[in-house]
DNA sequence: AACTATTTATAAGA
DNA sequence: TTCTTATAAATAGTT
């Protein structure tokens, strides 16, 4: 109906789909109302666009929720309640990971010791012993990364700068490597800006 | 369109009303598919006639469920979304606090310590310390509970039984602390019927 | 369920 | 977008 007739196939030209969106979109809404009007019927129109934008029509007797309970009920079709059902059923999983999370660490802590025996308490006790060195072991590496970044820059510096206090830079390297160890502590410190001005825990080291 | 232009308001002749609910019915359907194809829409109808009776198109492209959703995320406002929204703030924060959980055991766990600093390993490290002192401490407590029931067991034993064994008693009392820890725990680790019949893990006690 | 005179929707053009 | 208008399509009333 129009200049001339159309195949109903995909409109390539965007402009002209736009259009024909706008006008057949106004159509079909007017034949819905007057569906609702003159037959006393009940319509739910949904209308995405391809991009995206909603329209709807619904008949002032209803709305789109009774109409699509009504759906339900009638097509025996569950759009809701499965959905819906799946998320309750995920919360409740989250909810029991989580608790069992909680539980792990309150162990991990010392707290919530009564429910376990003997024999757990021992594992606890050995699984912590080797999370221990792990810890140690990487506390170790972090500081000789530090340190050796640091020699790095110096190197970099006496290379560039003719000025360079040879003096210290001796020193440095010459210190070996607990030396190194708490002066590149003090530096990392110094440069997180650490409360106590980066004396704390050197007697805590323990290096393997 | 038709022979005489008719007024938009309801058909009172039931019979034309069913008649013409069903051309118009037809009409609509087909503008709903030709909207589809043209524009690449995609569209959900759901009519009622006056006696109940559902009729639907939705657009090949999709699912009535799928509409139903979609209409939801982008309506927004939904009498059953502030549920559904609530719970799914809810997922979130649950998924969000799972997150934590799991790094707070990994790190406890001596994983994933590359985003910790050398202050907060330092920290980690001492947090595990107490944290075993506490488990050593539980561990301590369980062997002496348990030496303690099985030393009141006898008791009640002795008073009940004219025929006991007055030797057996003797030598679990007169066993001192050491002693009767094992015996005890070699009673545990019999019930719960483990592997190695309890001779695990006693040199590991360390009690402090 | 067909038919068909008319009304209505709309494609193309401005 | 909006209006115009020639034409296609839908359909009210009839058979």
């Amino acid at each position: 109906m129009g200049r001339g007739k159309i195949e109903i196939k995909r409109i390539e030209n965007s402009t002209n789909r736009q259009v024909t969106y706008s006008k057949r979109r106004a159509g079909i809404v007017k034949k819905a109302r007057e569906l609702t009007v003159l037959c006393d019927a009940e319509v739910s129109l949904i209308v995405f666009s391809s991009t995206g934008k909603l329209s709807e029509f619904v008949s002032p007797s209803t709305t789109t929720k009774k109409v699509f309970d009504q759906y339900q009920q009638i097509s025996g079709i569950n759009l809701w309640n499965s959905h819906y059902e799946r998320m309750q059923e995920n919360l409740n999983k989250l909810k029991e990971i989580n608790y069992r999370l909680r539980r792990e660490i309150s162990h991990r802590v010392g707290q919530y010791l009564d429910d376990m025996n003997f024999e757990e308490l021992r594992h606890l006790e050995h699984d912590l012993e080797s999370s221990i060195r792990l810890i140690r072991d990487r506390k170790l590496r972090n500081l000789q990364e530090t340190h050796t970044n640091l020699l790095r820059e110096f190197e970099t510096r006496r290379a560039e700068d003719p000025y360079y206090n040879e003096a210290e830079y001796e020193s440095l390297v010459s210190m070996g490597n607990i030396g190194a160890d708490i002066y590149s502590f003090r530096l990392q410190a110094g440069q997180a800006n650490l409360p106590n001005g980066g004396d704390f825990g050197l007697y805590n080291l323990r290096l393997a």
